[in-house]
DNA sequence: AACAAGCGCTAACAATCGTTAGTTTTGGCA
DNA sequence: TGCCAAAACTAACGATTGTTAGCGCTTGTT
């Protein structure tokens, strides 16, 4: 249920570069999806890298817009990590396809689409380094490098998509509870 | 300073592939970074996918070869895991084109390839887990879901390749230092 | 009843793809 | 020097790519 064709076209193309990569589905394969010849796909869209850009650009300003709901003072390091992480897992139920899509096929956005997308990008890793910079001036965060911490966590939080394929969404509670724990407190007992 | 052209073929297309996925790679596009023509290519190999199916492969048994090298009993479970984060930092720092191109395009391996490397890729996880499963019941382990474990870690040691690429490689005695205590033991201090 | 817009279609384009056939060049060994 | 195999080349193939042009049907509004 679709509000229009335009994003009909752009939830299934998101459906379909999941799992064959961008450069791997044609637009007749997008078409034949949608029930459509290819060249009516051009009724909607101006063009297939259009597309590509409006998936990745919209997950992208997700990110953006949610870490910057997150307090800059009151809370405590841990509380700001336990949102961080809840937003990942949230927006990954929210647009799975789309997100898969952007951690993928990002590399082929052209020139200005990829410069927007990686200046998004930068932007919510500076955001995430300076509350980890700020939580190892206050103590509350290991003497661990910087860069390492903000890699791992990125690392498992981007590729989450990868997990909820897997598994059903009824174990997205345990998801919710165990890897803050595994994250922020390791798993030596 | 390839052994022979095969190989020196393969370690071109897995920089290429790296960069800009399998299937933006031309056979034209990897011919003239040899400076030679897309026939001449078929001298030494007999089609793209096997190219692919090389590289993909090889690493796969890379990982599979070393987790099999850990000892069953000996070690505790820190220990066993402390080894598996180097495997994965070694692995990434001696073969890294190599590794992204299995990573990124293991997807487009066809039927018989494809099947092989998803059997190599579960078996490891299946060592992995085992040794998870056994560090619970001994309880060095925390009560956390396993596959949150599995999965968290992975992701990291995946993608290293990732990281190695920004930093320099002066960093790598932080990385062996570090990663392994932000994954065993968190980062909350 | 006439019109316009939305949306599908067929047909075709130029470019590029992986790959093959057949030929020439190269370089080391007899 | 002459030979042979390895490895380069040119030319071309059929298929597929993203995209455009132009046409026709449907539907709701004037």
């Amino acid at each position: 249920m679709n509000k229009s064709r335009h994003q009909e076209i752009i939830n299934t193309a998101a459906h379909l570069f999941k799992e064959k990569g961008y450069n791997a589905v044609s637009m007749r394969d997008l078409a034949s999806k949608l029930d459509i010849k290819a060249a009516s796909l051009y009724n909607h869209i101006s063009s297939k890298q259009e597309i590509l850009a409006a998936i990745v650009l919209e997950v992208a300003q997700e990110f953006t817009y949610h870490i910057n709901t997150i307090f800059p003072e009151k809370s405590s390091t841990q509380e700001k990590l336990e949102a961080i992480i809840q937003n990942h897992i949230e927006i990954t139920l929210r647009m799975t396809d789309k997100l898969a899509c952007m951690n993928n096929d990002w590399v082929h956005l052209q020139a200005e689409n990829k410069e927007k997308y990686r200046h998004l990008r930068n932007a919510y890793e500076d955001k995430f380094r300076a509350i980890l910079k700020e939580g190892k001036e206050k103590g509350e965060i290991k003497d661990v490098d910087l860069e390492i911490i903000v890699f791992s966590f990125l690392a498992t939080l981007r590729t989450l998509y990868l997990w909820y394929t897997k598994k059903t969404s009824v174990e997205v509670e345990i998801l919710q509870r165990d890897l803050p724990k595994t994250l922020l407190d390791g798993i030596i007992s």
